[in-house]
This record gives C-alpha cells, structure tokens and sequence, in this order.
RNA sequence: GCGGGUGUAGCUCAGGUGGUUAGAGCGCCAGUUUGUGGCACUGGAGGCCGCGGGUUCAAGUCCCGUCACUCGCCCCA
C-alpha cells in the first residue's frame, strides 16, 4: 500500500492532533481580537514575484523550498512558504494602505520543500500577525505581548525562552555589516564552509552559526550593539522597557538575526528545548522595508509568526477541554428506530449531544454506548412506547428510571446542572 | 541539499550466529448473559515482516536499491 501513504513531510490532522490545533488557533484568535487584530486570510497560492522580492532571490526558501506549480495559464505560481509576504500584498492590492495602522491576525498551511524532521513538515500550519503602519516602538511590545500571551493561555511559558535582538537601523546595520564582514574576511581560511558560503550571501547570519570553530572567531568581532545610532539604542531600549513594565521575560540575545534586509530593529524568537533542533516555536520582528520591497508605498511592519504543529507538540492532551458525554439512544426492536430518531431530534434541539446507537440487542447497544462514554442510554423498547415513555438509565450508577419523553429534557438537565456536558 | 538511525498485527514491541504453520500485551469481534453495559472467563479475526531486486537448498533475519519516519547539520515556525 505505498502509495497510499500521505505525500512526504504531510500529516493527517486525526481528530486529537486537531483538537490541538484547534485549541491553539483559537487561543491566538481571541487574544488577538483583545489587541485590536481582525482576522482575514489570503490564498494559499499566490504568483512567485511575490514570495521573490519579499524574500530575495537569495533566502533558502525561495530558491529552493517553493512548490511551484506549473499552471496551465504559463502563470509562475507557489504554494505560499509563509504569511507575511501574502499579506503585504494583499494590502496592496486591495487598496488598503488608505488609512492605518493595519492589525491582522492569520492562521493556515504553508508549503515548503525541505527535509522532513520532527517539527519541520512540508504542510506546515502558522499563527501569525502583522502590524502595519506603526513606527513607535510601543507597537513592537503589543504585537510581543499578545505573542506571550497566546503563550500564556496555552501554559508554555515556563517551558519556552524569548529572546530579542536589535538590528537597528539601516545606518546602524549598514555599518556593522561592513565591520563584520571586514573581519570575517581575515579569518576567511577558518571559518566553517557553511559560514562561508554566507558571507557574501547573508554575513549577519553568521552569527547564529552552531560551528564552535566559527563561535570562537566570533569572540573576537564587533558586536552590533556597539554599531547603533543613538536613535536605533533608544528604540532598543524602550521595547525592553515596555516588556518589562508588562512581565514579559526576555533574555536579549546579541547573536539573534534576521537575514533579510527589510529587517530592521527588533527581533525575536521564541524557543524551546523540549522538541529537538526544531526548537523555535514561534518567531518575528520589524520589517519596516518590506512594503516598499514590494513595490508599494513604504509602510512600516512588524510581526510574528507561531508554529501550530510544533507548539501543538508541547500541548498535552488533558490541556484540551474534556469531550461531551453523549446520551445514548437504544431503540429494543426495529420497529421502534423511528421513535428512536424522533427522540434523539428533539433532544438535540434541546442541545443536548445525542447518538444513536446501531445494531444488536440490548446488551450489545448497552455495550455501544459504554464506549461511546455515554452518561445516560435512553432506552425505548414496548413498554415505553405504550406509555410514551423512556427509560433512562444511569450508566455510571446503573439506576434507571422510566420518564415521559417530555420530562426527559428537565430531567437531565437537572442530573446535569453544566446542561448536556 | 549533506551525514547517521529505524521500518514485524490497529497500537506498543519480542523474534542470538539464516532453518518447518512469525509471537506477546493492549485494542477489536463473538460467546458465557435473546429487556441490561462496565469486570471476569472462553474463543476468534487480524501480518505480501515498508516496497523492489540480489545472495542461498532456505531470508523477518545477510547484501543492494527505494520509499517513509527519525536524529544531527543546513534552513526555519
């Protein structure tokens, strides 16, 4: 049966892998509508441009983790790799960079061909938010704080770390990356080959390199925070102000970078060390470039974006809200299936969670809708359907009681004051 | 994309150095109980041993390939 097997790096999301991701995305959801974020979503397929300038021809993901797909117009079209750059067009082309700030909050499938892993599908699922037209440091502590609070809700946070880094402004980042490169040069023969393939494509990336040989050399160069303007320090220090005044801890981490260079200023990450080398469960920064990357008007951004399937990893299942307890409907014979039907209609209406149970006798249906964790079967057999009623059978106590069909719904109402749970 | 590990029933896993009809626990189905479930007991179904090729008288077991998962790197959420 190989070829029935699901395509490479993509999941099934069986009833209990949903749940969680239910429960993740709607927790990002309402606390994103607290912060003012509506929520839209874009398509899953947009033209290739897009995810070209926004990303640079450079970035692994463009030139080498897209589907494309060969559309039957000659159109070049991908399968978005992410959230952002969808969004960005879309205020585009929707005509929306009238009136700002712009607060969206998203949650879908993004596709990207990598080598599966643990916590790195090709079907992946994000959270994510972007905030546009906001230049005041204050938008960055929101848009974190509603990231640690969607964290909160879902218990994480004292199993995850944030950490944050400036990259300044472009003056302040410009400079630096001319410092660090000029330095990375010298020690070129040293340096790992993956860090220095980098160095001409993305030096800042070197920093975050995982090679000890690289580490040490690291020790030596200039560090960014000594390449800031006073403008971009100020800006660094009124985010870590504003995260502390609302108990966000973070740790700032001088190594964490973004690659691309519409970045600028904040960055954060937020990790964990429960999943492996996936470690990094949600993550985002400032991207005050990015419109006009796109060729549109330059409109400040900044933004994150949460990894469903890996924090859905962290969840654990008595985390998810414990399933409603059906009523069991036990029709004796055939001929009584129709009253059966009729019984479970009307309860239902009553909002009760009704199922019906199918084939064998007594004993068997019994059996049924022991398993189906039934709190009550509803038994309805000869007797009960000369005097219209129904015997109601306690499943955890065994008592049983005959009830006319019309008292049924008070009746366990009343058994259950949480109504029908 | 690079390097390693794994792949036996629905699930978790046993199956030294190749050797008859491939096992266990859980789960599933049935019976003990045809108007009374859970528990217990008894029985049963369910395996192209991931897939393809090779070596051999003989392959779940050895070799090669392939697919999938997985660990690390790369990259990222």
């Amino acid at each position: 049966m190989a070829s029935l097997q699901p395509v490479r790096g993509m999941h099934d999301l069986l009833p209990l892998e949903f749940q969680k991701h239910s429960l993740i995305i709607e927790a990002a959801r309402q606390l994103a509508a607290t912060y003012g974020f509506a929520e839209m979503a874009t398509p899953l397929m947009e033209f290739k441009e897009v995810f070209k300038r926004t990303l640079g021809d450079v970035s692994d993901i463009v030139s080498k983790e897209m589907y494309e797909i060969a559309d039957r117009g000659g159109e070049d079209i991908v399968l978005r790799p992410e959230g952002t750059a969808g969004v960005a067009r879309a205020i585009i082309s929707e005509g929306l960079t009238q009136s700002m700030p712009l607060k969206f909050f998203y949650a879908g499938p993004m596709f990207r061909y990598e080598r599966p892993q643990k916590g790195r599908l090709r079907q992946l699922h994000q959270i994510g938010v972007e905030l546009f037209g906001v230049v005041d440091p204050l938008g960055d502590v929101e848009v974190i704080s509603l990231a640690f609070d969607t964290l909160k809700a879902l218990g994480l946070t004292h199993r995850v770390t944030l950490e944050i880094n400036t990259l300044g402004d472009d003056e302040s980042r410009k400079q630096y990356r001319n410092q660090l490169v000029t330095y990375l040069k010298d020690h070129h023969h040293k340096l790992s080959s993956d860090s220095q393939a980098r160095l001409d494509r993305n030096p800042l990336r070197i920093l975050d390199t995982k090679d000890e040989g690289d580490k040490k050399i690291l020790e030596g160069a200039p560090l960014l925070s000594e390449s800031l303007n006073p403008a971009s320090q100020e800006v660094f220090a009124k985010i870590q102000e504003g995260l502390t005044l609302l108990n966000i801890p973070f740790k700032v981490n001088p190594h964490l970078v973004r690659g691309l260079d519409y970045y600028c200023h904040i960055a954060f990450e937020v990790t964990t060390t429960d999943l492996g080398s996936q470690g990094t469960v949600l993550a985002g920064g400032r991207y005050d470039g990015l419109m006009a990357t796109m060729g549109g008007p330059s409109i400040p951004g900044v933004g994150w974006a949460g990894g469903i399937d890996r924090l859905a990893m962290m969840l654990h299942e008595d985390q998810l809200p414990a399933p409603k307890s059906p009523l069991a409907i036990i029709p004796m014979e055939e001929r009584f299936d129709f009253q059966g039907l009729e019984l479970a209609q009307r309860l239902r209406e009553q909002g009760f969670v009704v199922e019906m149970t199918y084939g064998g006798g007594l004993g068997k249906r019994l059996k049924k809708a022991n398993k189906m964790k039934a709190r009550y079967a509803l038994i309805l057999g000869e007797e009960e359907v000369a005097s219209h009623k129904v015997t109601c059978k306690d499943l955890e106590s065994g008592d049983q009681i005959q009830l006319a069909v019309d008292q049924l719904g008070a009746f366990l109402r009343d058994k259950k004051p949480e109504g029908g749970e």
